[in-house]
DNA sequence: CGGCAATGTTGACTTAGTCAACACCTATTG
DNA sequence: CAATAGGTGTTGACTAAGTCAACATTGCCG
């Protein structure tokens, strides 16, 4: 009794088994759910029932729920990173492409906030262990050394060494999404105010400055 | 068959009844668990055996887990504007004291992380509704405007929006200390790097700039 | 001294993560 | 093309944990 589902789309090789990628689909699912109920509405089974697939069907594909978050994880840091280059590069990699930049990562984090705190947020215990995840976390990062480091060579910031001076960077706009995030911060007139201010002042604090000229 | 525990100290008046404070205890047992095994190891039965109570005596002290949280949230932004307004005084109230303030906020997210996550993590649902809640933060973002204020009006500041210029602050603090706090950063000399560095490249972006002179 | 209200306890229910035993499907090989 | 093996999904069961209701206890107040 063949579930209603499709069993292959009808072209391509490898549609895995039964399913049809089942794993894509869990992530999928989880990381929808994250999104609209936040993490901790996020459980095994419901994921399961949303798909048509049993509980536990989930556990061929992750050895568990950690992992399972620790792969949303590394996607979201994939994605981020994406979206960082993208800017970076689309907007001329100098100052304009930074700031974009910039931009691009508070957007990220103020349109997929759940996600967001998945990545940042502590949840994923084995992160120390994991190498991918770790390995997504500095590949984002290693976008934004890149881009000081070449506006470095173009006069336009300080000589600092650019991994302290990326980790700056970093701590600054990622402050300055969580601020953002948690809702802490009263209406939103106040919320568009804080990210141009707090990105001009960024700016100036690692700007070289003019000499003499 | 009376509890081996000591029905009242001594002297005072109000032990409330049986236990001695139940509620007092619950938050520390709480709190001690969290700094030690983290968040997630936070079992309501665990809290109880442990003080030699069943579980769900916590219920005549806290609603419900996610209360017990929140108070335990709010004691930590209780410590950390105490932590922080000490500083600032302690130190002269001016550039001097800023930097304190600073140290001991770093210095508050490092030496209790469970507990700093508790506070900014999202852990805490009725973050949005728990005005309590809401307050404490408030007041340790005031203890920063004052400051900032105060340094502005000895010129030695920037003029801008205080508030505006306390949530900048305020993001490139939280930032590094999550940071930190995340062990993302490789060798603990990087790390003691980066808060120096945070610092004065924060001062100097808001400090104000000498004029003609 | 009697009763009330605040505290604590026990038992039970429910949700969720996880595992083991079993069943099913698809590709590969002789 | 049929047999087999390993990958994939299912069911049943166990355990941990939050929560509630009914019951027990205790201290205070009039």
């Amino acid at each position: 009794m063949a579930r209603p589902t499709q069993p292959r789309p009808g072209k391509k090789r490898a549609k895995p088994y039964h399913h049809g990628d089942l794993r894509r689909a869990l992530l999928d699912e989880a990381l929808r759910t994250i999104q609209t109920r936040g993490i901790e509405h996020l459980t095994l089974r419901t994921v399961g029932e949303r798909l048509g697939v049993s509980r536990s069907a989930l556990y061929r594909h992750f050895a568990d729920k950690q992992s399972l978050l620790a792969t949303v994880g590394k996607e979201g840091f994939r994605m981020l990173r994406l979206a960082m280059a993208d800017a970076w590069e689309r907007n001329g990699r100098g100052p304009t492409g930074f700031r974009a930049m910039g931009e691009a990562y508070v957007q990220f984090a103020v349109a997929y906030p759940s996600h967001y705190r998945v990545m940042f947020g502590g949840f994923i215990e084995s992160a120390a262990k994991d190498d991918h995840f770790i390995a997504e976390a500095r590949a984002a990062f290693q976008v934004l050394v890149k881009a000081l480091v070449e506006q470095q060579s173009a006069g336009d910031l300080r000589r600092d060494d650019p991994v302290l001076m990326a980790r700056f960077v970093w701590a600054v706009v990622h402050g300055t999404a969580m601020l953002l995030i948690d809702g802490q911060l009263p209406k939103a007139a106040h919320r568009k105010a804080l990210e141009p201010y707090a990105f001009e002042r960024l700016y100036a604090s690692i700007r070289q400055e003019l000499q003499i000229e």
